[in-house]
Order: C-alpha cells, then structure tokens, then sequence
DNA sequence: CTCCTTATACTCTGGATGAGTACATCTGGA
DNA sequence: TCCAGATGTACTCATCCAGAGTATAAGGAG
C-alpha cells in the first residue's frame, strides 16, 4: 500500500441498485432486462455524493421519492462477469439498496418490478416451509458427502436437523448454494426450479439486499418508508411478514410497535376489507428513533 | 442507468485499511506518516477478490494473521479531498476493517500503531465521562442555537440532557462535529483539544471502523480475533470495554460469556498480575457461532 | 340472526438482564 | 505473621420483556 506491494490499476466502477417496494404484501425489486438484472450504469459525475445522484435517478424513474437510500456493498471480485481477454480492468460495483412506497404495479413500463421470492423461492416461510427446500437440501447433501464442517452449515443455514430458520441469513445461504454449484454462474447454467437467474451477480447483490433489509427492520423504522401514509396496524405487520418471509405473532407485533410509540392515530378508519374496521395509524419520525432502536447487548454498568 | 441519464466515468480506485489491535488494554489502529494516514494504496490486481489481496498485505506488514476482515464502506464523495482542478477523476476509496492479534508495540518500524482514542478522546468513557465533552458540547450548544432540532440531535448523540450515552454513535458524532465545524476538513484547521486530525477524510474513515466495530461485538464473537491463545476472562472484558469505551459489570459479563459457551477452560492458570490467579481459557470456535449469536427481536411466532 | 373475519385488550410464564453481595485466593508490605 | 488490597468466582434478587394463549368487540355476507 506504501505504492510497493501494490500495482496500480485503474477501474471501471458503476452504480447497481436494489430497489424495493412492498405491493399486495409482496415484497418486490426493480429490474430490467425482463427481470434479468438490476438497475445499474456507471457513475453521475454532477452530484457531490454518489447517493444524492442515485436518489434523484431513481426519483425520475419511480416517480416515487426514494424513502431510504443506504449503500449495500462494493463488489469487485475477479470473477464477477464471464472471462475476459486478459489485462481487462476489474469491474466495480458500488450496490445501493433502496426504499420507495408502495407502487401501483406498473402496466408495461420499462421498469419492471418482480416478486423478490421469484428469485429465492426458499426464502419465503409466511405460509409454510417452501417445498423448494426438500430438493435443495437433497443436492446439498449429496455435495456435503462425509464433510462435517460442510453439513453443519448446511443445517445451520437451511435449519435443518431440528436447527431453527434464521431469516436473517438468506445472502450466506445464496453463497452456500452457489459454491455448491445450484445457482447460476459464468460457468454454470441456472437450474430449474431454483429460482429465477439474473445476469452476471446480480442475484447475488439482490441477496445481499434482502439480508441487509431483513436485519435492518429489527434495529431501525425503516418499513415505514414501504408505507402509505396511513396504514392499520395489520397492514404494517403484513409487510414486515413480507419482508422477512416469516408470520409473526400478532398481539405482540401489536404490542411492540405500541410501546416504541412509532405510530400515532390519525383518527379515521380503514374501510375494512374483511372484518372490523381498523384504526388508521401514521408514522411518527423522531430524531431519536431514526437512528437507534436497539437495546444495549452489553452488560453496561450503570452508574 | 440506462446510459442515457448517467455519464460514463473513469474512477480512480484504492483500498484503505482501519487495521485494529488491542494491546495493554488500548484499542489501536495502525497509521502512516506519523499517526496521520491509514494505510492505503491502489489495487492488487493478481487477487481473485479485494479481501484476499489486502489480507496477504496486512499479513506481510504485521507479521500476524488477519483474524477478521469485513468491507467497510466506499468512500466516494465529491469534497474528499482539497479541491483539484476541475476535470479531475472522483476519487474513489472501499475502506475495510481488519482485526490482528494483539502486538507488541512496534519500536520505530514504519507501520506505528496509535491508540484510537487520541483521534477521538470523548469517546473513551471507561474511567469518567471524558472532560472533553464539555467543551464540545459548548461549541455544540451555540451551532445550534435555537434549532431544536439540532439540539434534539445534539442531546441525543453526545448524552446530554439526561439521556444516555451511546457508544454506537461514534461516527454520527464525528459527522455531527465535522457538520459543526469541530473537526478539520480541506477547508478548515484541526482544533486544538478535539482530537487528533489525520489526512483527508481519514478521520472520518477511522470514526467509521469504530462504529462498525463497537456494534458488531455485540452480535459476532469477533472480539477473539483480538485475544491471544489464552487468556483470562478479565483480560477479555478489558478489551471489550476498550473497544466500547465504557465499563462493564464484572459478574453479568462472565455470565454472559459462560451461557453463550464461547470459551473452554486451558486447564492453565494466569500467573497472576495482582490478585488470585486466574482460569485461563481459549475460545471455542463453531461454525454456528461464527455467524448468528443475535437474538431474534422479531416477534416471530413459532410453530 | 348467525357465522366468519378482523380488531383489540388482556393474562400468564419463562428467561434474560441489571444490580448487588459474599466469599476465595493470591501478593506485598507493616 | 498478619493484614490490606486486589483480583477471581459464585451466588441471589428484582425487573423487564418476549413468547404464547385467551377473550371480547365490531364489522360484512349469507
């Protein structure tokens, strides 16, 4: 790094965004291509900080302002697209992930948005344990052999052998399939059945999206960036379902977002699709809440 | 992104590195030029990834293996440095953090090693609330003036006004200090008192690794990558509160340590700097522990 | 009017966490 | 020799919160 050990190199770096929005309780991303890839190009030169140029791209292209804009990840592995002629740069990619609002799905615009799950059908455990997974975990078996440190993640990731589904995990469990050879690669053709490939490694930057984001929702109120203005309570829990793929309790999602104080009446009801009507609620933004949520993990002494 | 709304751009791009350690209790980072850099250069182009160029690198300037190595963020806005001419290339930095063994400390050699907490003194709150804050929370108090919502912001990120401190925040309360005009930029001096300065947006940089670390110890059982073979469990609750900067509660913290069953006993006893001697133990890796160690806040309902 | 669906308010229980206390075992100096 | 000081280690206790379950209210459809 002191110039000696290291050559220099000159790189060729674009944006590449995961966009998300949450429609009809699915939770789905921007894509063009038909769905082959991801929002990407290289960098606007104009803005001062790269964000504030992305946001306002997506700003024209979603007519929607982009509640939340949050980097992702930098990728930059050798083998992110197919073999080149030697001396070619190394390709960079800054990975942003983003919010907007609840959309009308579009007629046939050219952004196109789609059912994350389209891509990782496994990770979808709101109504029951995906079928998807008997197969993947029947090929993950077969590659583990007698390898304990291989099964023992296998179980982890996938929750098997009485282990617990930790939503949280779903861009390790791309990676663990994609060594295991079920995904697709540069040198691989995607598999039936084992979700919907994407160009290069965007399926990749996706999961590391919808990781991000899962793990996000428990520390910060960033849902409500997905959500109208006014929601019943319901309505917000059903996108949190949507987000981390799971059904949660619901007197105690009600409870928490109670006692955080986050939302506040609006004073008027839901129309009320089924049953009784509900209350309508809007987001509360606080300087304090917008940053940490958090319990403190580490025995602090007080005092 | 279409290639019609961004312009093309060739970005100039280079790694840098918050490489810490934790000797004699005192979180370190190495830096060049006296204390004033991170280290950081251009790419390694022989590496398939990024990491696995700068950990070869790491591991041939400290002579220890680079326990734990994670992407950082990329730094990529516009005013990074002094203003060039006009025309120049962006420059681009994907900043990592790196923890190594603990070291002994370097006689003159290139790489020094500085205590963390000369960059950033208010954050170091294991023996008082450092006497520092008063005068930054001065200069603060008339930044913002009658905005109440800066004070909000103010109260929140440095704890006054009776609300907690919290250790998290470190880079939130840099950008806070740096937004205040505390903190040098490329148009404006250091202060005297607040904090050693580095170049460009090093500080800014380091401030980063912080954060990142000092929530991540609370997750990850990375604090291990710091430790040596054995050691004592006061030993590991010393170099967690000098990460955090604040002191913990001796018997939760034991407790904590002996529940999550991160450490086995060596059978050895320290030979003791004080008092009774003590147990010494290693860590106790598994695949499990390496990745989740959270507990889920999500009122997922089981079954 | 009855059933079905959704909304909303409780209760109960166990475990984790913050906090404090008691006692053991070493070193070093009066 | 014995005490003071420091550290190590094992407890107890209270509180809070999260998981789980139950009960009741209020709408619509037939």
């Amino acid at each position: 790094m002191t110039g000696v050990q290291l050559r220099a190199g000159l790189a060729n770096a674009d944006l590449i965004a995961v966009l998300v929005a949450v429609t009809d309780n699915e939770p789905r991303v921007m894509t063009l291509r038909a769905g082959e890839a991801l929002p990407s190009g290289p960098f606007e030169s104009q803005h001062r900080s790269l964000q504030s140029g992305l946001r306002d791209w997506i700003e024209s292209q979603t007519s929607h302002p982009v509640g939340y804009l949050e980097q992702l990840y930098t990728f930059a592995d050798r083998d992110r697209e197919a073999p080149s002629e030697a001396g070619a740069a190394r390709r960079i990619s800054i990975g942003y992930l983003g919010l907007v609002r609840e959309q009308v799905t579009p007629g046939t615009g050219q952004p196109q948005w789609h059912g994350w799950y389209e891509y990782f059908p496994w990770e979808d455990h709101r109504d029951r344990r995906p079928a998807v997974l008997d197969s993947i975990a029947d090929r993950l078996d077969s590659w583990a052999g007698a390898d304990s440190l291989r099964r023992e993640r296998v179980d982890f990731l996938f929750g098997q052998n009485g282990l617990p589904w930790n939503e949280d995990l779903a861009l390790q469990r791309y990676e663990l399939m994609y060594e295991a050879g079920l995904a697709e690669s540069p040198s691989r053709p995607a598999i039936e059945g084992f979700g919907r490939p994407m160009t290069g490694d965007h399926r990749r930057i996706l999961a590391t999206g919808i990781a991000r984001l899962r793990a996000k929702i428990k520390y910060h109120p960033v849902v409500f960036e997905l959500m109208p203005d006014s929601f019943t309570l319901l309505h917000l829990q059903r996108t949190v379902e949507a987000l981390s793929g799971l059904r949660l309790h619901k007197p105690n999602f009600r409870r928490q977002i109670d006692q955080q104080e986050l939302v506040e009446e609006t004073g008027e009801m839901s129309s009320g699709t089924g049953g009784r009507p509900a209350k309508l609620y809007r987001y509360r933004p606080t300087v304090l809440q917008a940053q940490a949520l958090a319990g403190p993990r580490l025995p602090v002494s007080r005092h």
